[in-house]
DNA sequence: GTCAGTTAAAAAATCGATTATTATGTATAA
DNA sequence: TTATACATAATAATCGATTTTTTAACTGAC
């Protein structure tokens, strides 16, 4: 019999590590924010082993700061950090994307065609929220993917969690983004003609311009 | 009161993560090994609770792998995934000390020569232990450090972190390696000489050293 | 009023035991 | 034999309670 036809049964620890993470990413705690684990306990309707384990987690992939006795905190957030991961993903997706751009075969395209399809639907709903989040790293999980580096990925997807920590700041996407929006076709157009050139160009400036965006966000956020 | 003065209370859980993580590196366990969590306990003696919040740290960090509803397990090995950290180790690594060459002071300069007489003095003493294992990573470190950029620092050292798993495989340094020690000396001469360029092309020969020795260990290794 | 020292409350870390899941072994039927 | 269902053992995950440490509140001397 198929295994995958059974249910899959996930541990508490994994489902609450994903939530708080995205919780932590989405910015409901407060940079900084020191936390309460009996409260989160509480709200999350967890138990205290499975909690524990998954801020462990977050700890050490770079979502909160674990203190020697003192527990867990929310990093704080600073620009010279937005400038840092902001440089970083420049140059990992950069990279990434001329790579994948070089290996990535039909299938690569099909994906590619589908998530920026999907995405753009998102869009054209405005309905920016956690679905267009979703879907908007999706998107870039996908532009990369052939790259051909298991870490180079690793280390975009974390970039990613990091850099949305300023981009989506403040209120729920209020603004509209045309320009960055157009840019998520360009980049699948220039993929697709495989003009790895104009399409690391491209991918600069377009993480150039969310930089501004997050910027934006942080400066107003204080 | 000055309270760096006070001793350092570390919890079990982040003891017993630095152990594990040694050991992870240092190749005291097999890979692809599950790791029998009460026998863990019993050797380390330590409890539940803070061994399963350091497995859970070690997964995120990617020194093990973390399964559903059947523990942890010690990630396996393949040349596939040498020749990806190697790669990753070259961009990431030539990057940051050609940054660091550039912003680095005087201090560093000073930091650098007496990283490398102490990795000297231990390369003399012939004993590649634990101690040189040390001071190599420090000394290592120290060549990046004023890069800027503190996710870049985290990531290269996450990278070496893996890299030792292959570097490290056999019986514990039998082999003189020369050309390797040598090259630490060379490197700082290029640091202080603000060379970036010749810099940058001898770290990267450094490491595609490093690298044959890694894949020679890990073929001799099955 | 301020500050060191003390005590009480709160919180973090850990322990010991329980529950849930997987892995193993065995008997039975095809 | 081979496969399948069932029972059993082993292990992982979680819970509830305890211990340890930190933080906050309090006290009295200066």
């Amino acid at each position: 019999m198929n295994q995958h036809l059974q249910p899959v049964i996930s541990t508490a620890s994994s489902r609450i590590y994903e939530t708080l993470r995205r919780d932590l990413v989405g910015g409901r705690f407060a940079a900084g924010e020191k936390l309460a684990i009996n409260a989160l306990k509480e709200h999350y309707h967890v138990g205290l082993s499975p909690l524990r384990e998954a801020l462990n987690k977050l700890a050490a992939y770079g979502l909160l700061i674990q203190e020697n006795q003192r527990g867990f905190r929310v990093p704080t957030l600073s620009r010279s950090e937005l400038d840092d991961i902001a440089n970083m993903r420049l140059e990992l997706e950069g990279m990434a994307f001329e790579r994948a751009i070089q290996h990535g075969d039909d299938i690569w395209e099909a994906e590619l065609l589908a998530a920026a399809h999907r995405l753009k639907r998102a869009d054209l709903s405005l309905e920016k929220g956690e679905e267009w989040e979703v879907l908007h790293s999706q998107f870039h999980r996908t532009l990369v993917a052939p790259c051909g580096s298991v870490w180079l990925l690793r280390f975009i997807e974390q970039l990613h969690d990091q850099f949305d920590r300023y981009r989506r700041l403040g209120p729920k996407m209020p603004t509209v983004r045309q320009t960055l929006d157009g840019q998520h076709h360009e980049l699948v157009e220039l993929a697709l003609q495989r003009d790895s050139k104009a399409a690391r160009a491209l991918m600069d400036d377009h993480i150039h311009k969310s930089y501004q965006v997050a910027l934006k966000r942080y400066q107003e956020h204080a």
